[in-house]
Parts: C-alpha cells; sequence; structure tokens
RNA sequence: GCUACUGUGGCUCAGUUGGUAGAGCAGCUGAUUCGUAAUCAGCAGGUCACCGGUUCAAGUCCGGUCAGUAGCUCCA
C-alpha cells in the first residue's frame, strides 16, 4: 500500500503495519514523540493498523489532537495514581479537555496534600514507563471484566454502548481502563504535568445522581510548556476583573447586602454610564430604535401569561405570599412582556413594522448562592434590553441587523475578536421544559441557523441552552480563566404574539401576529465591564476611562494655572483632576501611574509662562511640552472616535 | 443548592503548643514647595465576619450562620 505522509512524501509499505511502526520506520525521534495518528483526516490510535493507501498524518504533543492524547493518557496516569493510593475508590470518566485533563473518582474528597501525593505517585508510574496496551472484548466479556473489578461506573457506561460497537480497554501495568483511546504507547511519554485542583462533581452532570470528586491537571511532553501554562494561569489572576476592579476602586461588595448585589464607585458608575449613554444614543439616533422605561415589578398574573410563572418562578424574587396574600408581585427578571404592552398601547400599521424597543433595563434573578461571581454573574444588573416587533416577512433582515449592531458594540470596545457564536437549540428530550411544538422549534433554528450562515459566521450549536419560548443566537466570551459567559443574545420568538394578543393590520385592513425579536447589543453592562477590565488588565480605553487626565503641578506655586488647565479640560468634558497634594512629582506621576490614568499634564513655571502643558502618557511616555489646545484637539479626537491605542509603556504592576 | 478551601484595620499580610493583637501601603495632621516611578515626622484606625459552645483564659479548639474562591449543577 501506498502511504503519503504530510510533507507530500510517497511511502510503500506492507499492509496491515500500524501507525506506530511507519512512524518508527520514519525514524526514532518521530515515534517517540509520537502520540496519535492521523489517517485521512480522522484521529487514530498509533497501534490502529493502516489497511489501505491513504494520507497518513503522524501527530505529536505540537498537535492538538496529539497533545490530547497525551493529557488523556496523563488521565489515565492519575486514575492508576488514585487506584494504587485509595483502591476503594471508583473509577468513572477522564477525558482530555482544552486545559489539560480531568478524571471523576467516587471517593472521599481530596485534599490539596493528597493531591501531590498522587503527583508523586504519578511521577512514579510515568518513570516506570509501563507500556500501554489496547484490546477489545465482546460486549458481555467487557461487562464481566469491570464487574469483576468492582467498577460498577464503567459498567454502567458498557451497558449504554450501542450493541455491536467495539469495546477497547487500555491496559498500563496492573490498571486497565475502559476506554475509546487514542493514547501515547508507554506512560513515559507524559514528561510534564500538574495537578491543578479537585473539587466535586455530578455523575453525568446530573445532581440527583452519585457526587464525585474530580481532579483538574494539566500536561505536557515538555516542562517549558507546563512552565508557560502555569505562568499563564498566574497572570489570569492578577487580570481577574473581581480582584482588580476592586483594587482600582471601582466597586465593592458588601456583606450585609447580600451576594452578587456589588456598589458601584464614583469611579466605576462613570465607565458604566459612559458605556450606557453611548449605547443609548447609538441606538436611538443610528438604529432607529425607541426608548422605553417599564417597572421593575409586576403583578404574578402578567408572569403567569408570560409563561415565567411555569417555567422559572423559583429564579424570581417574589413579593408576598401567594397562599396569604391577595396580591403577589415579583420583581422583573426579563422586560419582554413590559415592551409587549408598550407595543400593545397603540393601534399599528405594517408600515410601522419593524417597531425597535429598547430600555436600559435593570433585572433581578435569584441566582443560587453558589452561583455569584464578581461582576459576571449578580443578582441584580442592567442589560442593554430590546424587543423588535417585526412582520414575518421582516425576520432575516431584522436578526441581520441585530448582529451587525452587537458587532459594532464588539468591535467599538475591541472586542470582536474574542467573541464565539453559538446556536442555542432547545432539548427535544426535555420537552417539559419548552413551549411548542417539534415544527416549532425546527422552523425558528432553521431560520436562526440560515441568518448566521449568510452572515458567514462559524457557530457552534448547543442543545439545551435555548430560551424556553424560542432559539437564541449567543455571542460568548471567556473570561481569563477560560470560562465562558454569554454576553449577547438574540432570540427569535414566533410564539409570544399570539400568547400577548399582540397584532399589526395588514395592507388590507386585517390583523396580523408579528414575530418578535428578543435581543441585547451590548448585553450586561455589569458583565461588559467585568470584561473589559480582563482585556485590558485594567487599562481602559481613554474615552472609558473615569479619569482621562491627572494635573500635576510641580509645587503649589503653579496652582492655579494647574486648576485653570484642568478647568479648561473639563469644558471639553475631558474627564480630569488637579493633584493638589504638596507632594513631590515623582510621587504624584507614581500615584497616576498605579490609578491607571491615560494622561498625564506636567505644569511649573516653563509651562505657565508660555501656556504648554508636557505631556505624559501610558501610550508613548513622555510627550513633550504642547500647546493646551493642542493638546486637548488631540485627546478630544482620540475620545471621538472612541480610538483603542496599544498601550507601549506598561504601568508598574503593585 | 452541592463539594472543598478561605474570612485578622480601606488594601496586602504576620500572629509560635489557647494567655488576651502587629507591620507595610493607603488615610489624617504638621513640616517640606519640590521638574519626571515612593520627602520627613507624628496621629488615628481592629468587639480578629457573625452567633453559640468548650476552657480560669479563644484570633487560635468545636458547632452553626453569613460572605468569598475554585469546580459541579443552574443561567428564561
Amino acid at each position: 500500500m501506498i502511504i503519503t505522509l504530510k510533507d507530500g512524501t510517497q511511502k510503500e509499505y506492507k499492509e496491515g503495519m500500524s501507525v506506530y511502526e511507519i512512524a518508527a520506520d520514519i525514524s526514532e525521534g518521530l515515534a517517540r514523540a509520537a502520540c496519535a495518528g492521523q489517517i485521512d483526516g480522522k484521529t487514530v490510535d498509533l497501534r490502529t493498523p493502516v489497511t489501505q493507501d491513504c494520507e497518513l498524518n503522524i501527530l505529536t504533543a505540537k498537535d492538538p489532537e496529539g497533545l490530547h492524547a497525551l493529557r488523556h493518557t496523563a488521565s489515565h496516569i492519575l486514575a492508576q495514581a488514585v487506584k494504587r493510593l485509595y483502591p476503594q475508590a471508583k473509577v468513572t470518566i477522564g477525558p482530555s479537555i482544552d486545559e489539560g485533563f480531568y478524571y471523576d473518582f467516587d471517593t472521599d474528597p481530596f485534599s490539596r496534600e493528597d493531591l501531590d501525593a498522587l503527583e508523586a505517585e504519578m511521577k512514579k508510574i510515568v518513570k516506570e514507563g509501563l507500556e500501554i496496551k489496547r484490546f477489545t472484548l465482546p460486549r458481555d466479556e467487557a461487562i464481566a471484566l469491570m464487574k469483576e473489578k468492582y467498577e460498577p461506573f464503567k459498567v454502567e457506561l458498557i451497558e449504554e454502548l450501542p450493541e455491536g460497537e467495539e469495546i477497547s480497554f487500555y491496559e498500563q501495568g496492573e490498571f486497565t481502563d475502559l476506554c475509546a483511546g487514542p493514547h501515547l504507547m508507554s506512560t513515559k511519554g507524559v514528561k510534564a504535568f500538574k495537578l491543578i485542583s479537585s473539587s466535586m462533581a455530578y455523575w453525568r452532570g446530573d445532581e440527583n445522581k452519585a457526587r464525585l470528586q474530580r481532579i483538574y491537571g494539566t500536561a505536557y511532553d515538555n516542562k517549558d510548556d507546563l512552565k508557560t501554562h502555569l505562568q499563564r494561569l498566574e497572570d489570569a489572576k492578577q487580570r481577574d476583573h473581581n480582584k482588580l476592579g476592586r483594587e482600582m476602586g471601582l466597586f465593592t461588595t458588601v456583606d450585609i447586602i447580600g451576594q452578587g448585589l456589588p456598589l458601584f464607585t464614583p469611579k466605576g458608575t462613570r465607565i458604566l454610564m459612559t458605556l450606557q449613554r453611548w449605547i443609548e444614543d447609538l441606538e436611538d439616533f443610528e438604529w432607529g430604535y425607541v426608548r422605553t422605561k417599564t417597572p421593575l415589578m409586576a403583578k404574578s398574573d402578567l408572569y403567569e401569561l408570560s409563561g415565567h410563572w411555569g417555567h422559572y418562578k423559583d429564579g424570581m424574587f417574589v413579593l408576598g405570599d401567594e397562599e396569604l396574600d391577595k396580591e403577589v408581585l415579583a420583581l422583573r427578571p426579563m422586560t419582554c412582556p413590559f415592551q409587549y404592552h408598550v407595543y400593545k398601547n397603540f393601534q399599528h400599521s405594517y408600515k410601522d413594522m419593524p417597531y425597535r424597543m429598547s430600555e436600559t433595563s435593570t433585572l433581578f434573578r435569584r441566582e443560587d448562592s453558589g452561583e455569584m461571581h464578581g461582576l459576571t454573574r449578580v443578582r441584580q444588573f442592567t442589560i442593554s434590553e430590546g424587543h423588535l416587533i417585526i412582520r414575518p416577512d421582516q425576520t432575516e433582515e431584522e436578526l441581520e441587523r441585530c448582529i451587525d449592531l452587537s458587532n459594532y458594540v464588539f468591535k467599538t470596545l475591541g472586542l470582536q475578536d474574542d467573541v464565539t457564536y453559538r446556536l442555542s437549540k432547545w432539548d427535544p428530550n426535555n420537552k417539559d421544559k419548552y413551549e411548542g411544538d417539534e415544527e416549532y422549534w425546527n422552523t425558528t433554528q432553521d431560520a436562526l441557523r440560515r441568518v448566521m450562515k449568510e452572515k458567514g459566521l462559524t457557530f457552534t450549536e448547543a442543545e439545551g441552552e435555548a430560551a424556553f419560548y424560542g432559539p437564541k443566537i449567543d455571542i460568548q466570551a471567556k473570561n481569563v480563566y477560560g470560562k465562558e459567559d454569554t454576553m449577547v443574545t438574540i432570540q427569535l420568538d414566533c410564539a409570544n404574539g399570539e400568547v400577548f394578543d399582540m397584532y399589526y393590520i395588514d395592507e388590507e385592513g386585517k390583523k396580523q401576529r408579528p414575530y418578535i425579536i428578543h435581543r441585547t447589543s451590548l448585553g450586561c453592562y455589569e458583565r461588559t465591564l467585568a470584561w473589559l477590565i480582563e482585556k485590558y488588565a485594567g487599562n481602559l480605553p481613554t474615552w472609558l476611562c473615569p479619569e482621562q487626565v491627572r494635573v500635576l503641578p510641580i509645587s503649589d506655586k503653579y496652582m492655579d494655572y494647574a486648576r485653570s488647565v484642568g478647568d479648561k479640560l473639563k469644558a471639553h468634558g475631558i474627564l480630569n483632576s488637579v493633584d493638589e497634594r504638596a507632594e513631590k512629582i515623582g510621587y504624584k506621576i507614581r500615584e497616576a501611574r498605579l490609578e491607571r490614568i491615560p494622561y498625564m499634564l506636567i505644569v511649573g513655571e516653563k509651562e505657565r509662562e508660555d501656556g504648554t502643558v508636557s505631556v505624559r502618557s501610558r501610550y508613548k511616555g513622555e510627550e513633550g511640552a504642547k500647546p493646551i489646545d493642542d493638546f486637548i484637539a488631540e485627546i478630544s479626537e482620540e475620545i471621538r472616535t472612541k480610538e483603542i491605542r496599544k498601550i507601549e509603556a506598561q504601568p508598574e504592576a503593585k
């Protein structure tokens, strides 16, 4: 058979040679580095026999799939170490993930000391250089083997495999695990690894099932990559908005006020207001929205009609007792039905459509106590909410415009490269959670999919992530720890027009049902602020800074001039303060840098005489003296265009 | 909500086997009036998250509550 390698060279081999044998034939070094193979684009185990002409690629830890195999092997080594130190522990599953691997065990919780001991045991196993052997068994024998080893979770997994499926096992020394592979040839290939943390996880992600102990780790084929990875985790902690945002004095939380209820300081509020004013003006003046202001609470009757009472009551703050009180109110977890009633207040013609409503909307959601995190998951938050009441024929055009708007917003904030798109679908196996039938969901999901394809977006599809009334386009972003959050959501809803008896008058004077698009443009302000802090490590673009310029007089002889500079900046709408303290100029500069002020204007005798300011910026460092009006013109332009400038002179970390 | 860990002045931390709180930074006051990454001195600030228990004695031990962190589950 003829094998075509990655570089295009062709070689002839005897039929049935394994991927590993071919790698060994190419070079010893390649065989040593090999983690997996790829036959005609399909990732395979190194032990896989090659039976016909094909394109063969030997994957090493430099390839993502190769690294996955290595980490998967690392997870098996972990499992083996756990079985050695805790023979009563039951193994479950242990896949590789983007950042490393994990393995879930049914056993007692692990402490950090336990993890260190396991790490030491893993090092031993790696050093033992155990050969990893693969074998397959028919179903009953596979079950028998796992029963013999008292591994009930594995038995359950095998029982669920479809009839006739090849059931493979990997064996290394005394440890055998049910596994589809691929794996390295020997445990010694896992050259650098670290156990990161342990925590609880539910068997099959179901909170009613067994509680397992999950150990997270990461692994590489060399120590340098591991070191880089661990360093990156450290650096990420420094950018964590929950730490940095507090350090910068943007927000705080107070025990006695409650969980998930952040307080914004004047500085933090300034940033939020800058964002909010920008979004409101953008929507109202450029994107054809009308603004509403609707109540923060409503009678339970409203939520009963909207379906939230049935689907979401546990997530709402309910005021009053249904049993005792005549009237029960609830704080709103969304704005939908409120805006529907604004629409219903007027009779609309087909010519008025689309009717695009927007609201800077504060919402309340009773998140479980373990769910809160910094500014990204809170109980009270404000979003750039909006509902577009549209004719069905306008669906695609309006969906596209919603995507365009949020793309424009992200681009302006410099965040467009960090987002991924997701089509959030219903779960056909869990119909109770959703309103509407199969046909409704297929039609609406198809519409969203079509729009995303037309926009040329790459996106993933996720079952069970839809709203109960319709599917969503979710725009996702990751925080510094790699955890994903929804930043913007665009939802198609063809059902609530009927539920709320909304209509418009068509060309023939007849009533027609509109469709509804639920959408955000920037999403949640708190969450966006968190994202910005992490993205820019606190060094926000000038237009978003709560203090854009600080005026630093050399001594208080020049204080009057400094104040006049400050006033002049203020008159031009430039946020600034004058440092009036009797401190050395070097000290004042240091303070301003630590506070991440983009521009410092230093004024003294020379400046007072010739009407200039000495500019020091975080972008260019020392910029020299220039006329104050020139500086104002420059910074005004930067703010007006919302320019994102790359910071060259990094402020010193504390 | 679940599991583990954590909780000392605004921030970062110290506090030995339980003997009754300490530093740096920030703050305030005074002095210094200064040319580009920390001027000097002094002062003030804590019922050691909260509640209860053990003890002659608890920041230190035990229980509960609240809050924080990671992960799980959830996120209309």
